[in-house]
DNA sequence: TTAATTAAAGATAAATTTGTCTTTTATTAA
DNA sequence: TTAATAAAAGACAAATTTATCTTTAATTAA
């Protein structure tokens, strides 16, 4: 569905949110620990997310990555998704035609157009805040129960 | 969403259902020119579609592949999925973690499962059938109209 | 039985994604 | 101003996916 950076990306920023609230800023290792992924490729993302606004970040000592109140709330996932793999799983056609359109739908285009719409609905409702506040109430996870899974 | 083999093999199972219908056996040339995709690969797709028992193949002179007419009415699109993608795209969690389940979920994890719920549905309910007879019917079509796109 | 045909199988290669490492830049505090 | 800290940037490497090419095996027809 999403690559692994996209994974990652919304991983990631779920737990920067969650922290910020605190007004604790996390730098790139705490990240990488806390929704264990790789380092460095974590790192990475976390530039095309600074670049794209939803996340920001501050160089130096006491530095690290935060997101504002106000943009924890008014942030969708959608917008992570489209930065990080663009808008291809929610318009791109099904089955990789070029060109898939009502006028010109390939044979899965009215099955998928649910989906789609769904996936797009889901993406454009949900907030940043909403994911955070599931994971600091302790109902939703970022990572495996088990270290070793 | 699928990986590109996935597409590719979804699409010539369709091509070679609206042909088998009219008893003709098509060669990977024909397959890969009628859903515009690298023959190479496209034959090694049609491997994983044999061995699954998808669709049979015949070599030597009049050889090709086909879909028995019975096979076209059994077989659903998640076979196709299945065999070449596996269960990922309707199993997986959405943003990646390794256990993600009722008990221990993710933050997306409910929000995941209508959309995953009414892909499966869609996978297991959509036979070759449906697909074939609405390419042959012209309301659907395999590949782009202009060949330059 | 031989030649032609067609898919299967196996070896490679290119492209993309994922992951790592090193150097640079910015910031803070002493 | 200097040292420490932490992200940014860039180069590189591994893994996976996509694509290609060559050889082999099976089938048919002459």
């Amino acid at each position: 569905m999403f690559s692994k950076a996209c994974e990652y990306g919304i991983r990631a920023s779920i737990f920067i949110a969650t922290n910020s609230s605190k007004g604790i800023r996390v730098g790139i290792k705490d990240v990488a620990k806390e929704i264990d992924s790789p380092e460095p490729f974590t790192a990475k993302i976390m530039q095309i997310l600074t670049k794209n606004g939803i996340i920001h970040s501050a160089k130096g000592v006491g530095g690290g990555f935060e997101v504002s109140d106000e943009a924890v709330k008014s942030i969708k996932l959608i917008q992570i998704v489209d930065a990080i793999d663009g808008d291809k799983i929610y318009k791109g056609c099904g089955i990789g035609l070029k060109e898939c359109s009502e006028d010109h739908p390939c044979p899965v285009h009215h099955e998928f157009k649910k989906i789609r719409g769904l996936l797009l609905e889901m993406l454009t409702k949900t907030t940043l805040e909403q994911l955070a506040s599931g994971v600091k109430s302790g109902d939703f996870f970022l990572k495996t129960l088990n270290i070793n899974d």
